[in-house]
DNA sequence: TCAATTGGCATACGGGGCGTATGTCGATTG
DNA sequence: CAATCGACATACGCCCCGTATGCCAATTGA
């Protein structure tokens, strides 16, 4: 059954990835856990980076299946908009998608703009921003400008989180001041709060 | 003159470093452009690592000079910060300070929340914020975790027009909300606009 | 003044990891 | 039934890194 030679190997180099890193996982070892060897893994993901690649675009669909799910079970649109940032941040604490996308995977395939899936997750933070710029929720910015943006705060407020050391406290006052930063895009209410 | 070869390995990592990259940096190589060989290197940085958190110490010093003359010559003071996020945003458009600071060194040494300096950049982002609150002029977050979320977006903001088809429409965009995002920590000011 | 030590750096050695070329075996094709 | 092709293992060589060792100049101390 090749389709399971597959899976193996992409589940022994997620692993190894996820856990030692990039390039402290050895090809020989992790194949061979997986019963194979690096010849098993030239043939189907071309290399060590192309293997990268794989359990990259595998990550993130399981991302973007989680963030769909986030937002759909939202009350009011810019509420859900803003769970699905939160939810965003908080996946990027687990060490897996942290080390694997956030670190090495820009270190090793160059910047995650490029990359082919280009991350179904920037993509879903503009659909949102596109719809309230219809709905004139929020001021007249570019919509994937601002998706990008809230990203990268998120994903460094992730790393920050995920390195302190008391994550709660830590995690209350990124998510606080998150909050505020996003009240900037919307119109009109100056003094909503919360 | 022992302070001559540090200052030529340093030079000549930061050159390979910035241009291949961390990884396909080698140490024969570099250190032998500089007319040494990895013997120095090894005696004076300890090793390859060693040499990467020294270029970027480097690095960093002269990042923090920069921001610093950038608020030293602001108007008002908001404005001294937003022209310092932006001129952060600027130096991480600079390939040699986006690949070593950016990308190989969060990959090879970690979280830069951890790294000694700790970015005198961060540190002068919450400095700023430190006076909007005392004066209280933006809302009530926290100073860090508002710095690092700046921070974050304004990295990521750079890469994106880094790697842009179109540098110079891409960054307006994203300094536009950038600017818009900013606004979301003032107090008050409804109907500022630009 | 001269031995002895220290520091700066080069050279030598060994190992591990990667990429490629080659081989084997089963399955498919004509 | 011969030939081809795909899936995978094996074998080879290279590069690169870390450490151990060696050399030379400078400094120290009597």
């Amino acid at each position: 059954m090749i389709a399971e030679t597959r899976a193996k190997l992409l589940a022994a180099g997620r692993k190894a990835f996820g856990t030692v890193g990039y390039a402290e996982a050895s090809m020989d070892d992790f194949t061979a856990e997986a019963g194979l060897t690096r010849g098993a893994l030239y043939h189907h993901f071309g290399g060590k980076q192309g293997l990268l690649e794989a359990v990259i675009a595998e990550i993130d669909a399981e991302m973007t299946v989680r963030l769909d799910a986030v937002s759909a079970r939202s009350a009011t649109p810019w509420q859900g908009f803003v769970e699905e940032c939160v939810a965003y941040l908080e996946m990027a604490l687990e060490p897996e998608i942290q080390r694997i996308v956030h670190r090495d995977g820009p270190a090793v395939l160059g910047d995650p703009n490029k990359w082919p899936n280009q991350s179904g997750c920037i993509a879903a933070l503009k659909r949102s921003l596109d719809r309230f710029l219809r709905d004139g929720i929020i001021k007249d910015v570019d919509s994937e400008a601002a998706a990008r943006l809230i990203n990268g705060a998120s994903l460094h407020a992730a790393q920050w989180i995920a390195n302190s050391d008391e994550p709660e406290a830590t995690s209350a006052k990124a998510i606080s001041a998150f909050r505020a930063l996003l009240e900037g895009l919307r119109i009109g209410m100056a003094a909503e709060a919360q």
